[in-house]
DNA sequence: ATATTATATAAACATATGGTTATATACTAA
DNA sequence: TTAGTATATAACCATATGTTTATATAATAT
């Protein structure tokens, strides 16, 4: 692959917060503010982290009324699986975030 | 896997030169100096950048007299070997290396 | 239309990063 | 020991990056 196009895919991922996004995204798709709720951090921060990901081409974008959904993409790289298995697990967050009636909200 | 060890090991591949010189230990250990004549970057520029590969733990050292042959560890990452693949063929530099005697030097 | 909710963008700022130059350290050779 | 070569480190500087606050845009609901 292109140097320039894999350097960008790891400035990317060169991030706790953005591995942490990828991470999550792993489970299911994910609105800003459940990433919010979850992440418990700024809505513009979060949105940032979600453009640097989706210009390298890591996550794509769905929208469904107000909501714009985010899920992995990542297609265009072939060792983008066994990245993302390294991740660690984040299905305790989700659940936290369907107790709380967070998922409601979206 | 821990994700501060991650965010380490992909901040050490956000670079182009340091991918650059992944991908060049990919075909075979290089000193510094070969990398240096390869990449026509200064000195100190390529000892820094091979010190946050080497934080990371994605290359080793080994000294051999008055010189320093890095080379691919990763052991730790699971998935080292898929993004490796990824990377461009530099057998040509190498080849170029050679030829202009820049081998010889080291 | 107006208000509300979700998301994106912009501006400002502090910190991180990568390059350069100068210098220090480590090993070799004489 | 002294000189030479290979590498590392430090100091400095310009640029990149991540966060915050404020504001803009887009869709929904009344």
């Amino acid at each position: 692959m292109e140097l320039d196009q894999l350097t960008e895919c790891y400035k990317a991922m060169a991030d706790k917060t953005r591995l942490n996004i990828l991470a999550l995204l792993r489970h299911e798709e994910l609105c800003v503010c459940e990433l919010v709720e979850i992440l418990k951090m700024t809505q513009p921060s979060i949105s940032q982290h979600l453009r640097k990901l989706k210009q390298a081409k890591l996550v794509k974008e769905r929208r469904n009324s107000q909501w714009i959904f985010y899920s992995i993409d990542g297609e265009i790289y072939p060792f983008i699986k066994a990245n993302l298995e390294a991740l660690p697990d984040m299905s305790e967050k989700i659940e936290q975030l369907k107790q709380s009636g967070g998922k409601v909200c979206c």
